[in-house]
RNA sequence: GCGCCCGUAGCUCAAUGGAUAGAGCAACGGCCUUCUAAGCCGUAGGUUGCAGGUUCGAGCCCUGCCGGGCGCGCCA
């Protein structure tokens, strides 16, 4: 159940009885101020106007049309129009205590609603350049990706995840070449193995090589026209080293806690058959002309003021073909074959206006069923602390995987310093999830529009809206559980809400839907660490006014604080878990 | 030149066309013989870049400026 709406459905069609026409919504939201209740109408204003009649008469007659007396105990008409909802602690406590929540926590903290919606959704995200080692630049993309996946699943759609690495191009006959170079001198093909463990020097060198040795350069050239040929020796190469690049993915994704896996991998080279199929179907259709030597699609709806056209090459003089060819054959894949409802791609704001007119030459070239939903999800650029790109100090690009290391090692120096008793493999254990949450926490929390600064300090800080302090509420409530040795599993005793922030916490577990709901939509998995950050703060607040283990709390109110704070802890769980972080017992 | 994104407290960031723009950090002041103080409670901090417009109502929508970032025919 999503209680906002739940009252928005309730009160359009009360508004609809009145006469309002059908645009017109009931416009619920959470109360902005504790004196206006727990949830606010504000659409009765936009009625009225289209009514033409007075904003707060229509209000009134819309309170006497409308019965929510079964979960409401007050309604008032407030400022020019707006229609204040107080809930009824009695329903509140029935929702939560009655086994009514929302959702369901399962084992791995993912959690399933309990009314799933089921769309086909391709999420498009990660897709790294397996040419060279994943780098702090692929961060954003897997993790924000990652989560609007687990969330879609959460809410019971059909996921399906597409890591569209980039496995073909010119780069991979510089590196076959140096590939070649090293088994011949050192005799066979294994003996490449152990320099691939280091893609990014492997790939440096190769390059090196490339710009400085003219039949190193010939070699490769000549490496690049036999693997798109089909060369059988050529292709056991590329293969050998596709498969180490991805196995280095694999163990970024495993440190991340990321859930893709091999089965998600559709690489780039998947669609090289079709790409001719998709020139010449767009020349059939008359959308391609060609212009300088290139096919190129020249759509009006890129028309720039001076009247001249943005074009979408689909073609290289010579025959090559280019990353917007591949994905149109993904995208009439995806619709074709995969018969998605919707399609996310998660890549960063440059390639804003590819995406555009991709989506929309797919569209016009019917390889895109209609109502197939096709969202770009931008992002920004992770910044270092001068607000300039994220680099090393000499000004390299940093690896995901020394970033990954950098975030533990710092977090096992804080856990080490703030509790030195627990055993060493406990602290690395609590470091390493930690560390990881913290830094995916802190990408995850920002809107993901805009570039954001990275900042040790403040991830690892401990305070505010960071992954540790929603690990900590976590702990603090397991801790309870230990201490009072009560099974959290069997809590069933029913709820009652009389403090302040007894009922401030419940009220918030209850918008748990609200929170992944707007996830889902929107693509901003910011709004899920809002929602979690608020929950963390009302429990806190909680856990400072209302003891629990205390002496001289009653039996059915320590039962009942009990259930809260369980329900806290299941909810922080599978939302920490839907962003693809982990919890701990102990911190 | 054209196009897209961003300008919100000293700093880092929120805010679905709704009421008095919110957090955290930093600053200042309280709270541990009591369930983990990695916490809680409070004070202070704003002409939402500027100027117009639409709207009953604008940080959000429109127009024009200013500032920053990024794109714009054969890389992805």
């Amino acid at each position: 159940m999503n209680i906002r709406q739940l009252l928005d459905d309730r009160i359009t069609a009360a508004l609809h009885t009145l006469g309002a026409p059908d645009t017109v919504t009931a416009i619920v939201k959470p109360s902005a101020r504790p004196e206006f209740g727990d949830y606010q109408a504000n659409g009765v204003m936009a009625a009225a106007k289209q009514l033409k009649t007075n904003p707060r008469e229509l209000a009134t007659r819309l309170l006497e049309t409308l019965d929510l007396s079964d979960l409401a105990d007050k309604l008032e008409v407030a400022g020019p129009g707006f229609i204040n909802i107080h809930l009824k602690n009695t329903w509140l406590s029935e929702v939560l205590g009655g086994g009514r929540m929302q959702y369901a926590p399962t084992e791995d903290g993912r959690g399933v609603l309990h009314t799933p919606s089921s769309q086909t959704i391709v999420v498009d995200y990660s897709g790294p350049n397996l040419a060279k080692e994943m780098h702090v630049g692929h961060l954003r993309s897997t993790i924000i990706g990652d989560a609007v996946a687990r969330v879609l699943e959460f809410q019971g759609h059909t996921v399906i995840r597409q890591n569209h690495v980039g496995d073909w191009g010119t780069q991979f006959g510089m590196l076959i070449a140096h590939m070649v170079s090293i088994a011949g001198q050192n005799g066979g093909v294994s003996s490449v193995e152990p320099q691939l463990a280091d893609l990014e020097t492997f790939y440096r060198e190769a390059k090196r090589r490339f710009d400085a040795e003219p039949a190193f350069a010939d070699a490769a050239r000549n490496y690049v026209v036999k693997l798109q040929a089909g060369d059988a020796e050529c292709h056991v190469l590329w293969q050998q080293f596709i498969d180490i690049s991805l196995h280095h993915c694999e163990e970024v994704y495993e440190r991340l806690g990321v859930s893709l896996t091999r089965a998600d991998v559709m690489p780039e080279s998947a669609y090289n058959a079709d790409l001719p199929n998709i020139v010449s179907d767009l020349q059939e259709q008359g959308l391609l002309v060609e212009d300088q030597g290139a096919q190129c699609a020249f759509l009006d709806e890129f028309k720039n003021k001076d009247g001249s056209i943005t074009p979408i090459i689909v073609q290289k003089t010579g025959g090559g073909y280019l990353y917007a060819t591949t994905d149109l054959a993904a995208l009439r894949y995806r619709s074709g074959v995969l018969n998605i409802d919707r399609a996310l791609y998660f890549t960063d704001a440059r390639q804003a206006l590819h995406f555009q007119q991709v989506f929309l030459l797919a569209r016009k070239a019917g390889f895109v069923r209609e109502g197939v939903s096709l969202e770009h999800m931008p992002f920004g650029n992770m910044l270092g602390e001068d607000g300039k790109p994220f680099k090393t100090r000499t000004g390299g690009t940093v690896k995901l995987v020394d970033l990954l290391v950098e975030a533990e090692e710092r977090a096992f120096t804080l856990v080490t310093d703030k509790n030195p008793e627990l055993a060493d493999a406990e602290r690395h254990e609590i470091a390493r999830t930690v560390g990881i949450g913290a830094v995916k926490y802190a990408d995850l929390s920002k809107n993901r529009n805009s570039d954001y600064i990275f900042n040790w300090e403040t991830m690892l800080s401990f305070e505010g809206n960071t992954a540790p302090y929603l690990q900590y509420a976590y702990a603090r409530i397991k801790s309870i559980f230990r201490r009072a040795g009560v099974d959290a599993e069997v809590i069933s005793s029913s709820i009652s809400l009389h403090e302040v922030a007894e009922r401030a916490l419940a009220m918030k577990l209850l918008q748990f839907t609200e929170a992944t709901d707007s996830v889902a939509k929107e693509g901003l998995p910011n709004h899920l660490c809002t929602y979690l950050y608020e929950l963390a703060g009302n429990f806190m607040s909680f856990y400072e006014a209302c003891p629990i283990l205390k002496e001289g709390v009653a039996e059915e109110v320590r039962a009942s604080r009990l259930h809260l704070a369980n329900l806290t802890a299941q909810t922080l769980q599978t939302g920490l878990g839907l962003l693809g972080i982990g919890v701990l017992e102990r911190m």
